[in-house]
DNA sequence: CCTCCAATGTTTACACCGTGATCATAGGCG
DNA sequence: CGCCTATGATCACGGTGTAAACATTGGAGG
């Protein structure tokens, strides 16, 4: 019955799947076509909605930099200053380790990703760098220390993501400005 | 005349055609086939040589991280206590920006690589931020200064590889304990 | 209400990919 | 010198991204 020719929203339901299986498995390990199979559409029919993978791709990336940012947004709601900043530098590694192949996935296609728009996740380290700082300081020092604590962070989500740290708790709050 | 039937060796050929194409372009755009194609070899042979497309790739990252090694170690000589420690971070970054490629490949079939051995470039960050710490504090917190280091270096490299912040050398000085 | 068209899907086709099975060659050791 | 094994080539298969041509349909304009 509900075997209608056009499907509707085929765009988000591609998103979703794409995110469902980025889930489960690694970036390289989803194909366009298993994702048009999963929603149940012919491969080709993606390309009325992206005009190649990497679109598609950088669409899912684009999701997951939204929910990294609510991530970091709902970790430092309710503190402020150094206990803001801490929080949302711990939200940033946890939501890597809890979404290694869709975290990687922003950050390599986040190049173009760029284009689209500031990235919201880096305004929020910023911001909360700012909050943290002690007052009296020049800005380009909070600018140097906001970019400090980004790659921090950063590299610990990587270098946990990449089996080089192991990914423990208290290894993030220790190394996060413990 | 040089069209002996057998290589003579084969599996060196590879690793170098292997680098080179990883030199210009990016990780998924190298296939086994356009190796052996390189090299002047059937496809097929590179298996007499590795089980598989990820084992030659393991032994390109392995070759790379001799290199980076490599690459730490000379700007680091001459130099001791911090001033070494923070020459060996700028060349980690400067590395990951000559070679982005490799450097990816790196850090992403590293957990392979782990098995292999002890990660020389990181021993040698570690022992950097030994000699670099004040005398008289715990080994713990020497520790927790060369973790806190490396993923600072670490991120700072992926976020300008990635194109969220400039490549720019003074940027890399001022991050690093500049 | 009907018609037709643009948006959205399908089928078919192609080149490329990783890799298994089978066959060919030759270099070195007895 | 002869043969065995290491190393190569050929062929085949299923999977992938994507272009071209065709099919279906929902909705806007008469």
């Amino acid at each position: 019955m509900e075997k209608r020719y056009h499907h509707g929203d085929l765009r988000a339901a591609l998103i979703e799947v794409g995110l469902r299986l980025l889930a489960e498995r690694d970036v390289e390990g989803v194909s366009l076509r298993e994702m048009a199979r999963e929603v149940g559409v012919s491969a080709t029919s993606v390309y009325r909605h992206f005009p190649d993978k990497a679109a598609l791709m950088r669409a899912l990336a684009l999701e997951g930099l939204d929910r990294l940012a609510i991530a970091q947004r709902d970790a430092a709601s309710g503190k402020d200053g150094a206990a803001a900043f801490a929080a949302t530098g711990r939200a940033y590694v946890r939501f890597a380790l809890a979404n290694p192949a869709i975290f990687r996935l922003i950050f390599t296609s986040s190049a173009q990703l760029q284009a689209t728009g500031e990235i919201e996740a880096l305004r929020m380290l910023r911001a909360n760098a700012a909050a943290a700082s002690p007052t009296g300081v020049g800005s380009d020092q909070v600018e140097t220390g906001a970019l400090r604590s980004w790659s921090l962070v950063h590299g610990l989500a990587m270098l946990m993501l990449d089996g080089q740290l192991p990914a423990e708790d208290h290894l993030i709050d220790t190394l996060v400005q413990g």
